[in-house]
DNA sequence: CTGAAAGCGCTTACAG
DNA sequence: CTGAAAGCGCTTACAG
């Protein structure tokens, strides 16, 4: 392996020359540079990134990490698509991503604190906000940048967060239900553990009580119920004495799966009940029918995350702030006039 | 921060020893372990890893590099999937997962060689394989531990890679189609540079001529086509003299966009056409109709190629190998006999 | 079973 | 504008 020594011998200057050369300080001459990277080029140097962050104490990585990497939220775009924001931004800026996928919320924990206890990364991005998350509370209280996309669930002032102002769009996905003159309107949603969901349950409860209908706890589906028996789930929904006649759904992935128990119950869509749903993922447009979805703008999310995450660690003392990206409502063809 | 010397001071040992009792070397009494191990939780130590890596030379990660994160790659529920299976298996050996996601080739190939030579990573997983590439052969010529989900283009036999038998596979499917008494069989592919994609059609060639069926140029539509405009891709295909009863389509997510288009133009699947197709995504059971593919296992591929990979690592002269992960043809109701 | 010393490949005050 | 030296926090022969 050529070092930062080898090259120095041979380019007749001092190791901490060719550390400044490649830093391109601006206390070099241009002649010495010049000569310094032919050398470089000569031997096929390459700067050892372990070595620099240990001495300059900064990695240029980022930690990324996942909820639970359960089979189901793994197969959601959503993930990719965060990723893809994320990846853009820090690629712009040199650093690098570091992945964590605990599958449990003790492996999570264990991989966040090995990561930032060691050194691994100068930041980290937290892609889920849970409530009662013992990692996000390590993160704060060790100081460490860090920025969450969503809303979390403590000290919501003193962290630096991207989110989409899901309360207000969920308020107002239901009045579009409402306005087609739908009352009966169940909401399909992800874990409560999550503070999305809370978030969108809490925009969905507004609606109905600014429309003076009452909130039925009947018409609310859990997604740990869909996930161990989503027919049965839709089912008992469906059976009940006043079944809904439009659904609020947490996500497009959740909306395909109710909607294909929906037919095999004979029950169509828009026709016999609506649906509208979050994400607006690729797929959404050609789901049949197409569905009415709200686009949260994931690759946003992502960018904006680390764009905040890497002002956060090049200037520590950066305020915390909340960033909202904003959401377009893509009306296609789920939901119809109640009959 | 707590470094080892802190914790050598109050234990009354010499740095070494405490690395040692870090390593659980077995050459340190129980007793002297005890009270280090009791100092280093009382100081709350935690081993920085980039100081580790640069004197053990191992950073205890492996670099993951995603093909251009195109958007349309990125909503693919593929990448999530091989990556858990990647994440598990490097979790369990305590291995750390580097992303790379470059969005055209140079950036890939850039980002891999910084990886490589900047000693991010132990091993790198590629996570496709496509003709000509020069990241794959940089890390072939700099004998750097790598495996390829997917069959190289080059050197095929010195390189360790872990695939599915998509020639075999391709062909059973095409024959099942063929059996149903079709003859008029489009093929539906992803980009031709990737190896996946040359293997498969060379499959459903090798059926076709097995039938003593001509292969028809029309009959092929190519990835970069229906990017571009899926839905005159199909249109073009349909509106043939002689169109086709049935189609092989390279992954689920391009057969979701497939139907979609076919049922605008009033083409009903699979009364009028049929489609069989691969990967199994998780909605394929929910789609309209069920689609019948093929699934190859996502997760398994990325298990594999991991265990694989850290074979190599800890074993440098392992033999380079293949492996090939078997499949499931899942039959649902996409495909019809013809009538 | 344990320690003193050298070294991994860089960066960065300090000095000139 | 450049260099000598110390140091980042570990590991690992070597010696006893």
């Amino acid at each position: 392996m050529v070092t930062i020594k080898d090259v120095a011998k041979l380019a007749n200057v001092a190791p901490s020359t060719v550390s400044r050369v490649i830093a391109n300080s601006s206390r070099i001459s241009e002649q010495t540079k010049k000569r310094v990277r032919e050398v470089m080029e000569e031997l096929g140097y390459h700067p050892n990134l372990q070595a620099r962050s240990l001495a300059a104490k900064s990695t240029q990585a980022i930690g990324v990490i996942m909820p639970n990497s359960a089979y189901y939220a793994f197969q959601n775009p959503f993930f990719p698509e965060v990723l893809r924001g994320i990846s853009t931004s820090s690629h712009d800026n040199k650093y690098g991503i570091y992945l964590s996928t605990g599958s449990t919320e003790d492996e999570i924990y264990h991989e966040v604190t090995s990561m930032v206890l060691g050194r691994r990364v100068d930041g980290v991005i937290l892609l889920y906000s849970r409530i009662n998350d013992k990692t996000m509370r390590f993160l704060q209280q060790s100081d460490f940048p860090f920025v969450v996309v969503g809303r979390p669930d403590e000290n919501e002032e003193r962290v630096s967060y991207v989110d989409n102002d899901n309360i207000h769009i969920t308020k107002q996905v239901t009045n579009y239900l409402i306005e087609l003159g739908h009352k009966n309107i169940a909401f399909v949603g992800g874990s409560i553990n999550f503070v999305v969901t809370i978030d969108r349950l809490n925009g969905y409860k507004l609606a109905l009580q600014d429309a003076g209908i009452p909130f039925n706890e009947d018409y609310l589906v859990h997604e740990d119920f869909i996930k161990e028996n989503g027919r049965e789930a839709i089912a008992s929904l469906m059976n009940l004495s006043d079944p809904p006649t439009a659904l609020v759904t947490q996500d497009d992935l959740i909306a395909y799966e109710m909607i294909s128990h929906l037919e095999d119950m004979n029950i169509r869509v828009p026709d016999d009940i609506s649906i509208v749903s979050f994400n607006n993922l690729m797929l959404s447009e050609h789901s049949k029918p197409p569905l009415t979805s709200v686009d949260i703008c994931i690759y946003q999310l992502g960018f904006e995350a680390t764009k905040c995450l890497l002002e956060k660690i090049s200037v520590p003392d950066t305020l915390p702030k909340r960033i909202t990206i904003p959401t377009k409502f893509i009306e296609r063809k789920s939901c119809e006039q109640k009959k």
